[in-house]
DNA sequence: GGCCCTAATGTAAACGGTTACACCGCGCTT
DNA sequence: AAGCGCGGTGTAACCGTTTACATTAGGGCC
């Protein structure tokens, strides 16, 4: 394979001639150039990219850090991000991290070895590792007390405007199925769900909220358990993702009850099998596109020092409704 | 940051002594070893992976190239393949190509700059680049027709097998919901369909296929192209991926057919919303993740050398009958 | 005791680019 | 005419590893 150095001899120049046409070719002759060119073409000459970017001590990566890559909004975030990073110049590494935080820890290795230049995070983990702040990190779904640079939206507002929704349909039992009890996200939204009783003088009912792990199945045991109840069961349910909530669906039909005559479900993300499930789902839209990025700019403006300032890009989300909500059965 | 010399400073040895405890600890004495070891966490020493990475002339990287990153079943595999990459040693780039010709192109471009030792492409375009040769490439999702190193299913056989499931449920007339007609896979499992219907000595009927192109949408229009004919209606839709599958429910729906009571709808791959569809779809299931890995497996070991001779590697498919389908109408 | 073999370590040359710095020649200014 | 500035180019150092080869020491064998 070709390097350098046989291009600057059939060219007739010196390396550093080759090496500036190709990065910065307003420095070096028009004549000299097609030289240059020439030479490359004929030698089918491709720089070698490890060596350029061991030079210049950059990976031009950066690493996403998932936390479950066959979730469909998260899958949506990445493409943006390796949109807006290929068009940069960077390439993405993906760091499907399942939740686990030795995965995790594997991924941040990367960038301490520099293989990366930093890292995006999909999950508002808030818990700093130890040498985190040696890294660039930015958060791409970040809640309200996700640290520095993050995008994000405003979960507590978009919680209550759905709350809001079903409580002007005449809905008083709202279930809640809830991610895992510690997850920021989780937090931030019951945070909404509660406002919006309140605001509504209405007492909050612990034991209406079901905890799942934002997963299919987990949806659909919680929306189990929540609707077993014989006395006062809800009339509604308030899913914090999409795809909890068309597991409550699922249980919904299961058990017999018709959406929304009987049931009202809601989810949170607009993935895109959301306005096909049946009825389809009124549902929170995050733009998973813009967030991508915007998490992207934000981690690249920083790994080329042009920080700016706004380090915190509160995004405005959009609420949907479709068929899976109506006002409350009698 | 330090760097392998102050380690070797600190420790009192020599750089080749540090490299060879970090790279062949068995080659350097068990006392030295100890010194080397505490000299790297006094000075909180991590390797240089750009610096070795150039040296080794090597990426320690893979890039997969998938059409569509937010379908659910291509993300499934891609998880499979970071998995297996990982413990192996290697990292994974992203190429979302959108099905565009210049990204696919420019993701080989990362190989042909070293920056990737090979790829995985998860989509069976057949069409060679001119220079495609010298690139290490692996067929995740491959067909009957694909070029050497690949993973896949039997998609003919998959394809017959649910065409038999409904022409034994009494379907007479079934459509069919294809990918885009010069696919690898909806040829293949165009044949399939053929196959079954010769085998029950039924005729082709070419106006039974509508193509789509995999998404949601296509799978909606395509459905409904074929559902609005008033004479000689399907009675049972056969699809090309579970995506249109569930696009031809949600035509159903709309325009009030019941399935599976007047419309039977078949899918192919059983993404994880399959089972909550309403119906539940039945569906071909791809061993997603077994192909992932199967493709790792093959790539890294001809990146490696190990080039195992079993190039072709052909996994089991399971036929999931679930609630979609049904015994023809009257 | 000399020889040979081996294990352990050191020396230094790569790897393929980038870039600081030196240099050259030309045109413009004064 | 001398000096200056500047655009264009070349020389060579440098980035942090790995590794071929040289070197050394020590142990076993005759």
């Amino acid at each position: 394979m070709s390097n350098i150095r046989e291009v600057a001899r059939l060219a007739g120049v010196s390396v550093a001639t080759v090496s500036r046409a190709l990065s910065h070719p307003e420095k070096v002759a028009p004549a000299t150039l097609e030289k240059v060119q020439a030479a490359i073409a004929e030698l089918d000459y491709r720089p070698n990219m490890l060596a350029r970017n061991f030079r210049q001590a950059r990976a031009f990566a950066i690493v996403v850090l998932v936390p479950d890559l066959s979730n469909s909004f998260f899958a949506t975030v990445i493409r943006a991000i390796e949109d807006r990073a290929q068009q940069r110049g960077y390439v993405v590494l993906l760091g499907d991290t399942r939740d686990s935080r030795v995965r995790e820890r594997s991924c941040l290795r990367l960038v301490e070895t520099r293989l990366a230049d930093g890292v995006i995070q999909l999950s508002p983990h808030a818990t700093a590792h130890p040498d985190r702040d040696e890294i660039l990190c930015v958060y791409a779904c970040g809640c309200e007390n996700t640290p520095a640079p993050s995008v994000r939206i405003d979960n507590v507002r978009a919680a209550r405007t759905v709350v809001e929704h079903l409580l002007a349909l005449g809905h008083r039992r709202i279930g809640v199925i809830s991610g895992l009890r510690d997850n920021p996200h989780s937090r931030d939204r019951l945070k909404g769900y509660k406002q919006a009783l309140r605001a509504a003088g209405l007492a909050f009912e612990p034991s209406w909220v079901a905890e799942g792990d934002f997963t299919l199945a987990s949806g659909l045991e919680a929306a189990r358990r929540l609707l077993a109840r014989r006395e006062a069961r809800p009339t509604a349910l308030f899913c914090m993702n999409d795809e909890m909530a068309i597991g409550a669906l699922r249980a919904a039909k299961t058990l017999g009850l018709e959406v929304p005559k009987q049931l009202s479900v809601t989810g949170f993300d607009d993935i895109r099998y959301a306005p096909y499930t049946d009825p389809p789902l009124t549902t929170v839209a995050q733009p998973a596109e813009a967030m991508g990025r915007a998490a992207a700019d934000l981690l690249l403006d920083r790994i080329e020092q042009r920080a700016g300032d706004n380090e915190l890009v509160v995004l405005p989300f959009e609420f949907i409704v479709r068929g899976s909500t109506g006002p409350a059965p009698g």
